[in-house]
RNA sequence: GCGAGAAUAGCUCAGUUGGUAGAGCACGACCUUGCCAAGGUCGGGGUCGCGGGUUCGAGUCCCGUUUCUCGCUCCA
């Protein structure tokens, strides 16, 4: 484990020295939880984006894209249930150093009074036997009756509480309960805090006439607001799907492991719709597609499981991660939900519009029923350069630090550099360069030894190396060496464009996706 | 947010009981070599995270602060 946390610290120090990762506004000590992608970053993101993006909406007729705004009417996160899920109200034991949602604190104190009852009833039913009436044993017993009295009350507290925001009360109740810390069974509590998830700001340039909105905490929403100008203007038959791809942000309390977990951070989600009933089909469905796209990059099959959710969030009937190992453990990269109709009731209750679907088939309306798949884009970028860093040993005393990127995936696909900086080979280099730039993102290096710009290419993951010699001077063909096996050929330059075509467009892949 | 540790050149680090800042690699120019890192010469780059304090004098001691790493909750 500490070899592997090893492994990690070096894959985040190489993602800084190779232009993929820097920490944001770094030269005024950072900014928590916040990074920026490099020069050779930036291509990698965009290239698991378009994978995603084509995969999504060219490969399937049924789904289509949108991009809607980061601003939302706040009432759309009333209506999701962020303000009241991302709004938690903590409280630390200082003893223990443990914290606990204070809500939850309570609502196990009250739990504790429907054991006793249960308890009391379970006693009574074994006493009494057959005869054992309930209801009449609940209506009389003096114990149930105080523990029913006693749970009531705290239950009507607590929900006042909870109602008016009341911190002080909340932690009141907790003092007035006596509820201990389950680790250091003490009562040593802090003042109970509010930490709200979601980010926010104002709309509206004057002070009274503005109004409170927030940064969106995913991009679900947007998609769930639009499914009527959808599905009107693209005349979508259910099922379908729309697609989006966009930054969200949660105000993390703690934002930690680099950028598996970010304060802004980017979704590539896609909503489906279909029939009410229908959902768990669907959900098997998306499931096993989700696994094959992951594992069409061939970053080994073993790397990939499925984590099924035990405990659903409010709109949830079904839910499984796909996780990928990582260096500190498998870790959910993308999350497949079967989240009801609960978005769409929600958003058709607060809206008062009527968000339904005719479905000539069936001949009626309905609530369209939704599966959702959600990737991060950063812990997708991060399980790639996790499952691509490698260490070899290469000869006798040396090792490499090679990038196994997927080649659709690498920054930059190919470089090309003359064997030596004279003698016209540079100039022939650039005429290389100059066929292969619009299909492809190429650089050129003439600095230092051959091996040293090779090992430079391995660092960021270009799947190929073209070497210009005097050979290519006279008979027109150059050395093509490959990232992982090292090993070279010689082909004619005006073969190049296809050799590295074959290898790095979207086309094969996706032919095994379909 | 709470607790523990860390911060010196782009990177990895050295820096003695407090006495004016160093190495290797990397980077730039030139020369040389030419198919898998580590040839030569010259050069650029640090107010030692930031702000106070103690001291004749602080990279070094003290306090605060920021960022990072590790634990405690949540999630994409």
């Amino acid at each position: 484990m500490a070899q592997q946390e090893d492994v990690f610290k070096k894959i985040v120090a190489h993602c800084k020295e190779y232009g993929f990762v820097f920490p944001s506004s770094e030269i005024y000590d950072g900014l928590g939880a916040v990074y920026d992608y490099g020069q050779n970053g930036v291509e990698l993101k965009n290239n698991i984006k378009r994978y995603w993006w084509d995969a999504m909406v060219k490969l399937n007729e049924n789904i289509v894209g949108i991009d809607s705004a980061i601003f939302m009417h706040p009432t759309i996160w009333k209506a999701s249930g962020h303000v009241d899920a991302f709004n938690d109200p903590l409280i630390d034991n200082k003893d223990s150093k443990k914290r606990y949602r204070a809500d939850v604190l309570i609502e196990e104190q009250i739990a504790k009074y429907d054991d006793k009852i249960a308890k009391e009833v379970a006693k009574a039913a074994k006493k009494f036997g057959d005869s054992f009436d309930k209801e009449k044993f609940l209506a009389t017993s003096v114990h149930c009756q105080e523990h029913q009295a006693k749970r009531d009350a705290l239950h009507a507290r607590y929900a006042k509480a909870m109602n008016d925001n009341n911190l002080e009360e909340l932690r009141q109740i907790i003092i007035d309960e006596e509820i201990v810390c389950p680790i250091s069974g003490t009562k040593n509590w802090t003042d109970v805090r509010q930490f709200n998830l979601m980010f926010s700001t104002e709309m509206g340039s004057t002070a009274d006439g503005s109004m409170k909105i927030f940064l969106r905490p995913e991009t679900a929403q947007g998609i769930f607001v639009n499914f009527l100008n959808v599905q009107k203007t693209g005349r979508m038959k259910i099922p379908f799907g729309i697609a989006q791809i966009g930054k969200a942000f949660r105000n993390e309390i703690v934002a930690r492991q680099f950028i598996f977990r970010m304060r802004e951070f980017e979704q590539m989600e896609m909503q489906f719709f279909v029939r009410p009933g229908e959902e768990l089909k669907w959900f098997e469905h998306w499931k096993k597609v989700r696994l094959n796209w992951h594992k069409a990059l061939g970053m080994g099959d073993e790397n990939y499981r499925y984590h099924d959710h035990d405990k659903l969030a409010h709109y949830a009937n079904a839910a499984t991660d796909i996780e990928f190992r990582m260096p500190f453990g498998f870790k959910e990269v993308e999350g497949i939900h079967s989240r009801t109709n609960f978005d769409l009731s929600q958003h058709q209750k607060y809206s008062g519009k009527k968000i339904q679907y005719f479905d000539p088939e069936l001949n009626e309306n309905y609530v369209p029923y939704v599966i959702e798949t959600s990737i991060g884009v950063d812990r997708m970028f991060l399980s790639i350069l996790c499952g691509a860093y490698t260490e070899e040993v290469v000869g006798d005393n040396d090792t490499r630090v090679v990038l196994k990127l997927p080649a659709v995936l690498a920054p930059v696909k190919a470089a090309i550099m003359p064997l030596v900086k004279k003698d016209g080979l540079p100039e022939k280099a650039r005429e290389i360069i100059d066929s292969l730039k619009f299909d492809f993102n190429v650089q050129y290096d003439e600095k230092d030894s051959i091996g040293k710009r090779y090992r430079r290419q391995d660092a960021i993951g270009t799947p190929f190396c073209i070497t210009v010699d005097h050979q290519t001077l006279e008979d027109g063909t150059v050395t093509i060496r490959e990232r992982d096996t090292m090993e070279q050929e010689r082909v004619a330059a005006s073969e190049l464009r296809n050799i590295i075509n074959a290898k790095t467009s979207f086309t094969e892949l996706f032919k095994k996706l379909m």
